[in-house]
DNA sequence: GTGAAAGCGCTAACAG
DNA sequence: CTGTTAGCGCTTTCAC
């Protein structure tokens, strides 16, 4: 047989198998110590392995958190993952992570078999604002958790951590124009994801700080894709237009976009500085560009995970709604 | 209750728990179609969702395989994880993924995190060639199939897949000279792992071919991890020597890499072309170089994942050592 | 065609 | 301090 039971080391030991699973966990106040160390002795020597399938279906729980992304072509919600991961371990929770996509049907699909495996908790960023609301609430009605994080959604009754999205927004693009840049693009993102509307209304408000025209042909519908930043960059070449800069929703557009105008010979930042915010090691190291806010990221996966294992272990815990003001860092100087 | 079981639904209807099970698990054969479907229905309307833990329990296996990969700040294996997860949904496995992070200790840690869970098989890309080999021995005695796919091991009884490393490095170098390029670094990968080796060879026959001198200053031990693909150049730098390519063994430490020849003011490409053999979306708008080999990645994780669960469900399948040859792809000419 | 009963590996009362 | 018993949700003989 492939692994060896608590009836097994039972046998070996003519004892019974209540003992043993109460010393296999710790239960130092009701076994004899004596007893306790022959049977941790024997359990290793025979190699087990407690078979957390079983010890779930009798505890009613998995002490797994299911976590849902759209997107993992990108530094920042793998980032994300993995400082969660650590977080979450620590808290004695295992993590299973989904990939969406960008599309929130095949959100749903894993929502539906996050709670199929019987996850305690979920944390997840949407693909899509509205779509899938009854659905979270259904879940969230059946006593499973769900902590939002980065992108929000709105009108439920959930936890939720997100940056400050409009004042970063702010600061990144009031840095571009002390730079000297006066021709600023928004490589904005659709208008289903929350953060998106909330940076560009951050970019708009730079702008007038400046007394700095909005001009909506600088506007453009950026997606959330490589191929749809490019594309958009295309598309605002075309129209002639006069710029100095590029600030965009994701790292992932502002890739995209980056590459169309490297193919035209911009310099970059010389000619055109480009920049988003999120901040991860790699977007650091790939962009010769500003980038921003590192610390945050790390902080969101943190908070986000206290905030769901503490709902799951709790559940009359409150909700909490936390907005992250990271520091602007500009990664690298454009001199 | 959180979720209904077949036992409230079969109180619903009046009938044993067995017929319920019978008939939720798609038994035509031995439940009246009546029945059935009035089971269907009920089991519909009461939003029953069958208990995996349960069925995994009592069936002895659980259906998930475990993926363990050395990295996950790089697209690369990330576009292996969504390729594999597909094809191993679709022949009926879930999976949980576990990033080593070029720690081999860790790597071990979950190994047995997965053995623990009770997967049903291993799906791993190694961080050393050497450290962990009896521990992975030991897993596949105990019944657990392990395949092994690009950062592979040797003197194991397991199947492998993996690209030619060598040729398809080989092929880049060639590329490279024919550019014209005349002086080529080689940004090398450390030596315990197989596929850095294999692409020495393959840059060092390269320049053989052509006759060009192997100067062994301009190999470097390039590492892993950003900071250590830019530890390298900047040393590298340091010494004053000519060059005009860098040829990389990672995405990694290809970005550290270019990261400093940016930082000086290097022009890329015409200055220096910088490329690595991988392949991936993103890596191809990213890297305004050359970069190769697109389609590999996914038959890697197709390969793989057959060769897996058919290990899984006949034991006896004999064991395979497939190498990939994907043809190389020039992402972007440097005119 | 359907039900009763056993059991997957484990924990948790409840007795001693 | 230790053993006995029941049961988590499900599948699977074995009867009827």
């Amino acid at each position: 047989m492939k692994y060896v039971t608590i009836i097994d080391i039972a046998r070996e030991l003519g004892i019974s198998k209540s003992t043993v699973s109460r010393a296999l966990s710790g239960d130092t106040h009701n076994v004899k110590s004596e007893t306790m160390k022959k049977i941790i002795d024997t359990a290793h020597r025979m190699g087990y392995q407690r078979n957390e399938q079983a010890v779930n279906l009798r505890q009613q729980h998995t002490k797994t958190v299911g976590i849902i992304i759209p997107d993992a072509m990108t530094p920042f919600f793998m980032t994300f993952i993995q400082h969660a991961q650590k977080e979450l371990k620590k808290r004695g929770y295992q993590t299973i992570v989904t990939v969406a996509n960008e599309d929130y049907e095949a959100e749903y699909e894993y929502l539906m078999m996050l709670t199929q495996s019987r996850v305690d908790g979920i944390l997840m960023s949407v693909c899509h604002k509205d779509k899938n609301i009854e659905a979270y609430q259904q879940v969230m009605n059946r006593g499973i958790p769900i902590v939002f994080f980065d992108r929000t959604v709105e009108g439920l009754d959930a936890s939720q951590v997100r940056m400050d999205d409009e004042i970063m927004s702010y600061f990144m693009v009031e840095t571009l124009i002390r730079m000297g840049k006066r021709h600023i693009i928004h490589l904005a993102g659709p208008s289903y994801v929350i953060p998106a509307v909330n940076r560009h209304i951050g970019y708009r408000q730079a702008l007038e700080k400046f007394h700095l025209p909005y001009d909506e042909r600088y506007v453009l519908e950026g997606g959330l894709k490589f191929h749809e930043g490019a594309q958009a960059m295309q598309n605002f070449l075309a129209q002639g237009l006069e710029f100095d800069a590029v600030f965009c929703f994701t790292e992932t557009t502002m890739v995209g976009a980056k590459n169309v105008l490297q193919n035209m010979h911009y310099r970059i930042p010389e000619d055109v500085a480009i920049c988003t915010v999120s901040g991860t090691e790699l977007c650091t190291f790939v962009h010769p560009t500003i980038s921003a806010v590192e610390q945050p990221l790390k902080q969101m996966a943190i908070e986000a995970s206290r905030l769901l294992t503490q709902q799951i272990e709790d559940p009359e815990s409150p909700r909490e709604n936390i907005v992250l003001r990271g520091e602007i860092v500009l990664r690298e100087s454009t001199k």
